[in-house]
DNA sequence: TTACCGCTGG
DNA sequence: ACGTAGAGTG
DNA sequence: CACTCTACGTCCAGCGGTAA
């Protein structure tokens, strides 16, 4: 079950809200006696990957009797044990097996191993209880029951308020997450399904940067692929990432036009980004 | 070793 | 993740 | 007719695999 992309009162008492949770969405089986497998969006399994979490959920799992299937997100921690951004987690979406001490990331020693922990949100099955289709409030009253003390800080639940998220989005604006999901109290679970019953409340960060370039684009995109982009540091432009999403068809043509004359030799950035297709300077 | 592709998360 | 076109819905 | 929803194609970062 996924999100819509959508505008939702911040007061409405059929909504529950939630923090947008910005890691890898993650389903979790936890079998008799705690045999634990995670699953992402994609279907592909995730288990060897998030070790730290399936000996936590295998620990906590261990005297259960029936298979139990939770809905959640793997998310990075921060030094002070909260969840951080998906960023921290790029390193470890490939890897097979963190332990084995093999692969590129290894050899580097670049992977940071930022802690992470999962935070359950949904429940589906329960022994042979099939959650998905009791409402929503149902399966948090049952979520809070099973999974609220788990005793590890690994294993936690969303944060989730009903009917009313303002302060809740106040505290987003402040701490700069990502957005709220707002869910109708009464809906149903669709596996695999986007619907409207569950709300994705974007929050909007803004930050003015200096365009230095941009790449050439790929397959049938048009124009340019992505801006390369910098801030200023005293009298040194520092690139800073690359954005390629957000341009409709118009725009890239719009930009394209503005840019394209200014382009120059030389790379204007301190440090040279490494980029997938070929970049142009400005 | 390096460069590129393919795949996967968002 | 986003944006678009076309299908679906009212 | 207008609006909403879905399917699909594309974006970045990063890793693994393979070719050079």
């Amino acid at each position: 079950m996924l999100a819509s992309l959508a505008d939702a009162p911040l007061d409405d008492p059929h909504l529950v809200y939630e923090p947008k949770y910005d890691g890898i969405r993650a389903i979790v089986e936890i079998g008799p006696g705690g045999a634990v497998r995670l699953w992402s969006r994609l279907g592909n399994e995730k288990t060897n990957q998030f070790p730290e979490i399936v000996t936590a959920l295998q620990k906590w799992g261990r005297r259960r009797k029936e298979l139990l299937v939770l809905d959640g997100e793997i998310v990075a921690l921060d030094d002070k044990g909260e969840p951080s951004g998906f960023q921290n987690l790029q390193g470890r979406i490939h890897v097979l097996d963190p332990t084995s001490g093999k692969g590129r990331a290894a050899e580097k020693g670049v992977r940071p191993l930022f802690a992470v922990a999962l935070i359950a949100f949904d429940i589906l099955r329960d022994g042979r209880i099939d959650y998905r289709t009791r409402p929503l409030t149902e399966r948090r009253a049952a979520l809070e029951r099973i999974f609220a003390r788990t005793g590890s800080p690994l294993l936690r639940i969303s944060r989730q308020v009903r009917g009313d998220g303002r302060a809740l989005h106040d505290e987003a604006l402040a701490r700069g997450w990502e957005g709220l999901i707002a869910k109708h109290a009464d809906s149903l679970y669709k596996s695999g399904k986007r619907t409207p019953d569950w709300k994705k409340l974007k929050i909007v960060q803004e930050q003015e940067f200096v365009v230095g370039g941009w790449t050439d684009p790929r397959h049938a995109r048009s124009y340019f692929g992505a801006l390369l982009l910098g801030v200023y540091d005293n009298d040194d432009l520092v690139y800073v990432g690359h954005t390629g999403t957000g341009f409709t068809e118009k725009e890239l043509a719009r930009v394209m036009a503005l840019v394209a004359p200014l382009e120059i030799k030389a790379c204007p950035f301190r440090n040279r980004p490494k980029t997938n297709e070929r970049p142009h300077w400005v």
